[in-house]
Parts: structure tokens; sequence; C-alpha cells
DNA sequence: CGGCGGGTGCTATAGTGTTTCATAAACACC
DNA sequence: GGTGTTTATGAAACACTATAGCACCCGCCG
């Protein structure tokens, strides 16, 4: 399983229009996109499965010699809080939002046999969650929705 | 927020009664609950609050000298396979299973200014997130479904 | 007896994330 | 342009989370 299963609707399929558009998503909104900020969301959409937070520390070095453990979670940070990323709880990883326009919790498939993950464009299971706990009197601000398994070439291979 | 929500179908409310009931399913399932295992569970039956490794380390050594580290991942471990806690991977901590007789994947609700969690009872998501898994031939095995917010109480006092 | 398997004791270490404080760059305003 | 404020970075140390590895013990079974 790829990083990119469905086809019927508009998101990036390749680094680089993901950066495009994160640049301008930035500019409209008033954000600094910072030298450092933007490599390590670089690394993190060329990167074909989720990143933890260390390699991609690792991989930053070598552009940017003296990154430290903050350098890469302060970036992190700032790429969470403006839903260009997601984490991956269960994992503790990263991976580039595949629909960054749009707000959504969106759940996630994570193959782990090969570590392939998929968004799901899905909206439905996030508003019943937070209608639920809305019965409950909890306001809800963010959820997490991960999925493990084996993606279909894992059980196919 | 009580750990305790909903009325309309049993689980247990206090931790005698949870103990008592993992202790009849490791019976019938010839599962071996051992001294640490036990006192485990019962720091995280007695805890009104999801609870972190380490603080069940610290409480775990006033009864049982020498536990280290290794000591509580294993009990946790056991105590997760047969699903008698649950993990909440979006804050490391762990807490007791309140329908720990019916095999089911839970949403939670975890409240991020007082850490209260709720165990919701519902199904539903849960299922659709393997349909539409399988649907694209993900063969699901485990979910983290996780709702961060306010709960009433934190956010009416 | 002898060996196997699971549980435990213990040390060390890997992996993940934060605090702290000092410095520096960007921005807002007069 | 200067000044004050906010925001970002550098750097070291630290705190938290989790696992590896190996020795030992004990119960079980042939």
């Amino acid at each position: 399983m790829a990083n990119s299963t469905c086809s019927d609707h508009r998101h990036h399929h390749d680094s680089a229009s993901f950066l495009g558009e994160v640049e301008d998503a930035c500019r409209s909104r008033g954000l600094r996109l910072t030298p450092i900020r933007r490599l390590v969301l670089e690394l993190i959409a060329r990167a074909k499965r989720p990143v933890k937070a260390y390699e991609l520390l690792d991989q930053l070095k070598d552009r940017h010699a003296g990154a430290a453990p903050p350098t890469i979670y302060r970036a992190l940070e700032f790429l969470l809080e403006h839903r260009f990323i997601h984490k991956l709880e269960s994992i503790n990883a990263f991976v580039g939002c595949h629909h960054p326009s749009r707000e959504h919790q969106a759940p996630f498939l994570i193959c782990d046999r090969c570590m392939a993950t998929v968004e799901l464009a899905d909206d439905q299971v996030a508003s019943m969650l937070q209608q639920q706990a809305r019965e409950l009197g909890f306001e809800p601000a963010g959820q997490t929705l991960e999925v493990h398994g084996v993606c279909a070439e894992c059980s196919a291979g």
C-alpha cells in the first residue's frame, strides 16, 4: 500500500506541490515558514513513510549543523499547530497532512509490517465522536484515530 | 467528569469488583495473575485517572522493593495483551478496562485539564473504521481512538 | 534426574521529549 | 532610524518512556 490510495479528490502526491501549498498557506496566514521549519517539512514530505523525530534530527544535521532535539521538536510543534503535518501517537512518528486545506481529524491506517500509512478522507467518524462527546458535556478539541493492521500489499506479498 | 458516566449497562465502578472480574477471567483462561501483575492491576484500578508507567513503578516500589522499569513494563504487557487494561497512546498512560468481558476497541474521551477519562461504550465508530479499512484491502488488527478536549466539570468550574 | 518454559532480578542502554537560559532575528511603533 | 516587544534559535543538560540482555529460580513434564 503506497502512501496514496484514493484518486477521487485532489490532494498532493508529490512533495514539491505539498511544499508549495504550505508556503502559500503560510503567506496568506502570516506564518513564518523559517528555513529550519521548511527543511523539516521537506524531510517529512519526501519520506514515503511516517518519520520519527530523531530520524529527522539526524537528517537535519547534515544540512544544519548544530541541530539538537529542541530544534526538531520546535519545528514539529509549529507544523503540527498549523496542521501541516500529523503526529501518529501510537508510533511516535510524523507524516505530512494530505489535505492541508481543510479542517479535519482524519483517521489513519498504519501497516504494522511495512509502516506505510493512509490518511482516510472520511469525516464521518470524527463527527460521530464529536457528537458523542458533546452529549456528555465534553468539548472536543482534537482526536487521535489510528487503525493498525496489515495492508493489502503486505498480506499479498 | 468522573471516570464513570453511563449507567445504562453493567460495568465495574469499584476497583474490588474489577479485580475480582480479572481474577475470574484469569482462572478460566488459565492465565497466571502473579503477585506483581495483580499489584500493578490493583494500582491501576484504584487510580481515578490514567496512570503512567513510572508512577506505577514508584508506587510498586513501596510494596515490592527492587522493582525496576522492566518489572512494570512486563506486568503492563501482560495486562494489555489480555485486555485487562488499555493504553492511551496519546498520553502514554494506562487505565483499567471498563468492559473487560467484551471484545472491543472503545473510544476514549480525555480531559486535557484534569486528565479524567471516559471509555465510551460505543462500537459503531470502530466498526465503521474497520469496514473502511477492509474496503482498501487493509486487514485491521487494533485501533487507537482518543478524543482530547475539556470535560463538563472543568468547563463548568 | 534433567531439561524446558515462563516469570523475575538487575544492570544497562536505547529512544523520546522537555527545561533552561542565553542570544539573535523579525516585527511594530513612534 | 531607534526602541521595545515578540518570536525564533543555539546549546547543554535533563527527564521521561521503553527495551535488551543475561542470570536465576521454580514448577512442570518426560
